[in-house]
DNA sequence: ATTATCTATAGATCTATAGATAATGC
DNA sequence: ATTATCTATAGATCTATAGATAATGC
């Protein structure tokens, strides 16, 4: 991962990149689009306007790299997380009680994952990989049942997106109940036995920190 | 529902104001946002510049109306397709079925669903609601067991978008079949028996008429 | 000396309105 | 005569760039 350590010149240019990107996470969580002038996302990330340009071409790029930056971020957080657990049905059913939570834990990623276009169903990188190896993995230990496993990965996102949103519109519910109820939801689906499935979301949260800062 | 026969005037002003509607409705569909000048829709439209002001303040108040038409017009139709069955499970697996067909049978109506800020999910009104109303019938009839259904109507709105999106990005897949192997997980996250949520979603779905056109 | 950031601005939109034209109602 | 639509345009953005300033590397 680590390269050559970069210059102090390489790290400011870093810094204003992702004083941009970050910019564009606070203002796509905040208001579910970039309709905003380019001068009004420099002005939030304190960043000369023409500097924009040295980085970026246009708003849509912008915005692309601030949803991968968050998607990214979540899943290589997610597996650092779970490295230690081996049961694959608790593998999955974990990732999806931290995703969920990650509305109460961080709200802006949680929102750009939530507003990125259905980037959390669709993307070849980030979360999605990641589900479906776990399902997969579920299934051939025997685990989990299910027809057609794009169907069933779909319909994961989906429960997960919509709980999220439920959670973000909704703050008198309790995150963390809501959230693994949906994911008891899901076991059901996957022809989990109703026992079995109220254990795992029952499971203790491994201890998580958050990362202090995303790249 | 029919007041005063409309005049001829009327009857004008009602045109130009869904040629509006259905102009932003194909922009959206077909972009996913409304980020086109007035005088792009209003060309789309066949429509004078000047005349959107007549009917809208701004592009937000228009995506609005186009939004809200898609939900009604849909909402309306599925009740008067389904007057006719009985068992609350049929009707709400039915609904599911023929929503989900939208893709392929209405696309511009399911992408605008999609696409609608989530709209099919959180609307109090539309959709949202039926969906509401059949699983709680099918609660009572004993036909479906969920600990919470807030969280169910979520898991199932969000299974049904996802299942959408899926068919709309990766046209090679059957959408009857995709659609209804999303039904049948759903089913069986209610706890239906596997035997019996497959005879569900094996059944001939009503023959329907699209309306040809929506108010 | 090189490279990134910042400031200022020209040119290109885009919005909202005012006034002219066309259609309807009586 | 009334009401809606259409055409034309003023004023307000907004984007992209050019040139100036500041920071880094040697």
């Amino acid at each position: 991962m680590s390269e050559q350590p970069p210059s102090r010149g390489e790290r400011r240019k870093l810094r204003t990149r992702s004083a941009l990107i970050e910019a564009a996470q606070e203002i796509y969580a905040e208001r579910g689009d970039l309709e905003v002038s380019i001068q009004q996302i420099t002005e939030t990330a304190d960043v000369g306007f023409g500097s924009f340009y040295n980085h970026f071409s246009s708003k849509a790029e912008l915005l692309d790299a601030a949803v991968a930056q968050a998607l990214e971020s979540h899943a290589a957080w997610l597996d650092n997380v779970l490295s230690g657990v081996d049961d694959p049905a608790e593998v999955f059913a974990t990732s999806m009680r931290l995703t969920g939570r990650l509305i109460r834990t961080r709200p802006r990623i949680a929102r750009v994952l939530l507003s990125g276009r259905g980037a959390l169903l669709t993307a070849s990188y980030g979360h999605a990989p990641h589900a479906r190896r776990d399902i997969e993995s579920a299934i051939d230990a025997g685990r989990f049942v299910t027809d057609d496993i794009e169907v069933a990965l779909a319909c994961v996102a989906g429960c997960l997106i919509a709980t999220m949103h439920l959670c973000d519109a909704d703050p008198k519910a309790t995150v963390d109940a809501v959230v693994d109820s949906a994911v008891l939801n899901v076991l059901l689906m996957f022809g989990v036995p109703n026992a079995e499935a109220r254990r795992i979301v029952a499971l203790p949260l491994p201890a998580v920190e958050q990362p202090a800062r995303a790249t």
